[in-house]
DNA sequence: ATAGTGACTATATTACAATATGGTCACTAT
DNA sequence: ATAGTGACCATATTGTAATATAGTCACTAT
């Protein structure tokens, strides 16, 4: 079955071709910026023509969302990395919120060009934008699935609900869309709304 | 543009002239939007000069001013309306926030450009935004103050700080720079965050 | 002193022609 | 069939000259 949302994808997937363009475009868009890098810079720098690139990528957006994954899987390394050795569900939940919100911070002051692909991508909703957001999902949700298992968190509310608004809480902080609006509460917001929501889980 | 913190007032602050600035102010704000109306424009529909303009008010920005806060204050009062007649602290808390991001929504649909001058107020951190978010703090911490007394909320947790992170909770959906990025979410956000806000406040 | 303004400047905005870019396609070479 | 491209088109972007705007000030009239 063909899900017709995610787009066909073009060209073989594996092919040294395809992973030149997309080293090309790592650098270029980290150096220049996904607006300022041409398709035709991209064609230059590996030495094929404007043309051939697009027997590989349908278009440009569809390089830019390549690059906008490998960033946001790198985010959600840190995080996974971040929550490793908690103790409780508690604490993942703390350190996760906390990795999430310094990784998505710490791209936007060191990598601001990548940041910007992420905004836009969040902006108009790429779909690496949207698995990134389903992944995030379903780190809550394994995280309050343990928490309840473990008696740390109550288990009468529906556990989507649950899980939605805990994101909902969340997503000013690491959506790169909004987190730019929130630079300076990306110190104090993840505490004290780690403790809010906690205090929401009680039992 | 230079931003004074705490802009002195220019002018009498009773002036029939100053009045007749900011009702032609609002009507042209309203009607054409902030940018696109010029001080001229205000001046020719007052019959002065521009020049004259400038005896009342430093800067355009603080015709703005005027008119947003008003916006705001409206806002506020149908948040007020909104809570009169609840039963407990946690209804009164639920109605609060549904009827701040309904307002918030009607007015970005039905008068998008006030909307638009509340965004970039938002935006600018216009003082009129400031004394509307510790308007909208003093509220929640009366809120929570309430059912506190009444038994309905917990009192352990320093009251500073629920109510910031309650406060954090909703800015998305009130913030009109945020809440544009958040208009699918108006319907339902508003109810589960408000039970987990609520989870969250159990004694 | 009070009410009010024309004329001015420095900056912001617009209009639009020139250029650049994303994307396609018929085509060649192997 | 596979690998690859030059030439092309419609739209987007840019450079820039002309215009408009925010804001000031010395001034007049009362």
């Amino acid at each position: 079955m063909i899900k017709k949302l995610q787009p066909i994808p073009r060209g073989p997937s594996e092919h040294s071709v395809r992973d030149q363009i997309v080293e090309a475009a790592a650098e270029y868009f980290s150096r220049y910026g996904y607006e300022k890098t041409t398709v035709s810079d991209l064609a230059k720098e590996i030495g094929f023509s404007k043309a051939y690139i697009y027997k590989f990528f349908a278009t440009k957006q569809a390089i830019g969302e390549v690059i906008c994954s490998n960033t946001l899987n790198a985010i959600l390394k840190a995080i996974d990395e971040g929550m490793a050795d908690a103790p409780t569900a508690s604490e993942r939940f703390r350190r996760m919120f906390k990795t999430a919100v310094e990784a998505s911070t710490q791209l936007f002051f060191e990598d601001r060009k990548l940041y910007d692909i992420a905004a836009s991508a969040a902006g108009e909703q790429w779909q690496s934008c949207i698995v990134y957001q389903n992944q995030i999902k379903k780190i809550i949700l394994q995280i309050i699935r343990d928490g309840r298992e473990a008696g740390e968190f109550e288990r009468k509310t529906p556990i989507d609900e649950t899980v939605n608004a805990i994101y909902l809480v969340m997503q000013p902080y690491f959506n790169p869309l909004l987190l730019q609006h929130n630079l300076d509460l990306t110190e104090q917001a993840p505490i004290i709304l780690s403790s809010l929501v906690l205090r929401s889980l009680a039992p």
